[in-house]
DNA sequence: CGTAAAATTTAGTTATTCCTAAATTTTTGT
DNA sequence: ACAAAAATTTAGGAATAACTAAATTTTACG
């Protein structure tokens, strides 16, 4: 019942949920810009996810893509090693939180079960990646997360960043450098309506982030102060 | 200049490599065995080696092909890869010396040269992978080594365990129940003509092998007793 | 409402890497 | 030496996954 799926298969369905999380239906064009690959490709291969049996998308033309329960499955098999392999590289190699993103990638589709359970009970089971990303469990089910992007926050408010939405590495070292990583508290100061900027503080230091940035990380808030 | 290789290249140069330690080159047919490729397709993908520029492989018709030097520097690459994840994998996930090889067998193309680094160092740079078998230096030389088959041993001789070729779980288990592992010092006994079998002592335990396992375990020969 | 722009799909190719069946070459055994 | 067997290559083809160019559909907005 259970096909082996290709690594191209693997980044398809991992990519639809990312895109399909906020229950929107997943667009070619997204799809194909994030999976660098020509919208014509990427219409070509939905098809095919569509009409596999098990189908693995839902697809109607011109409609978008979204996973059927199956594909859901596949999708957080891969996400799982992902996040798990990103945790082990840094905890155990000492790789940094910018570094891990490629090399996670790639291994991401050749790990067994059984090596994905080592690493984890390794670890001893972590529900989060080192960006803050919850690790889906062991039966493949996404952790509830409450938190809220951090360009949502305005003057007075704030919490406890959860999590980094992204792997671009210029932009982590960054991060990491104002110190907003996963359990920093910050405060927002001040939002300017214009740009959106806010002005965050974070431990004793102050800095003023834009949308780019203050849409990826995400907050728990913790108070109306 | 270094390109990419694809999953299937490097598993060609890697048999290839092995195939030819002996000093011969490798034929059509032993490479479709352990490929586990049909016969025609390993002529197809080997003539492709050998036109590529620079070449893999040398090539002349019906004559088997052997290892050019950039081939021969791909698959020691890979070589080194895969001894270490296999060592990697023991050392730090519990794996045993029976289960690491078809993990590695997927791993060891897609690692970075960073990762490989990294777990060499954290293993302090070892020499041997959990058979016993030498791992190419980081500048891809591949250590000497002068051990010879335990089958090409008689009675009276014997030395130590160096290394145990093989990847099937169920020899392995086997050995492994017995003792024969690298570092293991053992003595013939006894050698029957007729069928090859050699009487080993290893420890106090005696054992009566045939030929189509001393010919895999290889022996540092210590003394003529 | 109706058209221009944007998004998407269709059509036609290409590159990889594998396959089976048949032909050819080499090796082997008497 | 030579026929049978074994090894190898040739021929033809399939599956996967990508591409560009062109056609079509949807959307956006004046
Ligand atoms: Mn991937
Ligand atoms: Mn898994
Ligand atoms: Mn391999
Ligand atoms: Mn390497």
């Amino acid at each position: 019942m259970k096909k082996k799926l290709t690594i191209s298969t693997e980044d398809y369905l991992k990519t639809i949920y990312e895109l399909t999380e906020n229950g929107e239906s997943a667009s070619t064009n997204a799809l194909a810009q994030r999976l660098k690959i020509s919208a014509p490709s990427v219409t070509g291969m939905i098809k095919k996810l569509a009409s596999a049996k098990p189908a693995l998308v839902e697809y109607q033309k011109h409609q978008g893509v979204t996973l059927t329960r199956e594909g859901k499955r596949a999708a957080l098999e891969v996400i799982r090693h992902h996040r798990l392999l990103e945790a082990w590289l840094v905890q155990t190699l000492g790789y940094s939180w910018d570094e891990v993103h490629e090399e996670a990638e790639r291994l991401e589709h050749v790990i067994s079960e059984d090596f994905e359970q080592r690493i984890a009970a390794a670890m001893g089971h972590p529900t989060r990646d080192p960006h803050g990303e919850p690790i889906p469990t062991e039966d493949l089910k996404m952790p509830a997360d409450t938190s809220v992007p951090l360009s949502a926050l305005r003057s007075g408010q704030g919490g406890i960043v959860t999590c980094v939405k992204s792997s671009e590495t210029d932009l982590l070292r960054h991060l990491e450098e104002l110190g907003l990583v996963p359990d920093a508290e910050i405060t927002v100061m001040d939002y300017s309506p214009f740009d959106h900027n806010l002005t965050i503080k974070v431990g004793r230091k102050t800095t003023v982030l834009g949308l780019s940035i203050t849409s990826k990380i995400f907050i728990e808030v913790e108070s109306g102060a």
